[in-house]
DNA sequence: AAGAGGATGGCCT
DNA sequence: GGCCATCCTCTTC
């Protein structure tokens, strides 16, 4: 289902109704899509699923604030957070308004603007310009004025573009990544094999010298 | 290759 | 006042 999962040909941008479906759904089929922004295009290889009050670990879980508002609105607008007082994440809502459900983009491949984005970034290699959320805000210029974006709008500054469907063989799903609350739940999805994909990080306890808790290796990407 | 620690600010209890 | 959906550098193996 090619047509039916992007909802779009290759290179145009997402309708809306791509993202008014589960959030695992969206979260998975976002995978090979280009998120575009002022001069730099990065094709997704991972994606993270958080499900509005039922998930732990959302943001929304404790309801609707100030900060998470975007997330209660219609699907398809950018909720853009500041976290550890220096970064920002982007996700897409999904689902219905109300459900505040969304996708968290965590990694991608610069496809398109490259220089931009290395300028953006500093020295860094080509791999890492946007390997993990907030080197991939901080490579396509997301910041908070862009919390609220309808990317599905025509003009929109924030766009998302279909890719060519990635294979169902190539996407893997494990453990979400940096959380201390239903981090099991194996709602990231990845692109098999993809070196821009984020290197595997269970959440790290504050305290120093917390013994156990060894992690078996997810993946190399 | 992997772990520890610091930077740094807003949000929530 | 504590806790972050993180990143970078430095240290050690």
């Amino acid at each position: 289902m090619t047509r039916a999962s992007t909802g779009a040909r290759p290179g145009l941008p997402l309708p809306a109704g791509f993202y008014d479906r589960p959030v695992l759904d969206v979260a998975r089929d976002l995978l090979g899509c280009v998120i575009d922004h002022d001069g730099v295009q990065v094709r997704l290889t991972e994606v993270e699923a958080y499900d509005g009050a039922n998930d732990p670990a959302s943001h929304a879980y404790r309801g609707e604030t100030a900060r998470n508002a975007v997330m209660f609105g219609p699907p398809g607008h950018a909720y853009v957070y500041f976290t550890y007082g220096m970064h920002f994440c982007v996700n897409l809502v999904c689902g219905p308004p109300g459900v505040a459900s969304a996708a968290l983009l965590r990694a991608g491949e610069v496809v398109a603007g490259f220089d931009r984005a290395a300028s953006r970034r500093g020295s860094s290699t080509a791999r890492d310009l946007a390997r993990g959320p907030a080197r991939l805000c901080q490579a396509l210029d997301i910041d908070r004025r862009l919390d609220g974006a309808d990317v599905a709008r025509r003009g929109s500054p924030l766009r998302v573009l279909a890719g060519s469907r990635v294979p169902e063989a190539l996407v893997r799903r494990g453990p979400r990544v940096g959380i201390s609350k239903a981090a099991e739940w194996p709602w990231r999805f990845w692109i098999d094999g993809d070196r821009t994909v984020s290197a595997y990080r269970p959440h790290l306890a504050r305290r120093k010298n917390q013994p156990g808790a060894r992690i078996e290796v997810g993946e190399d990407a």
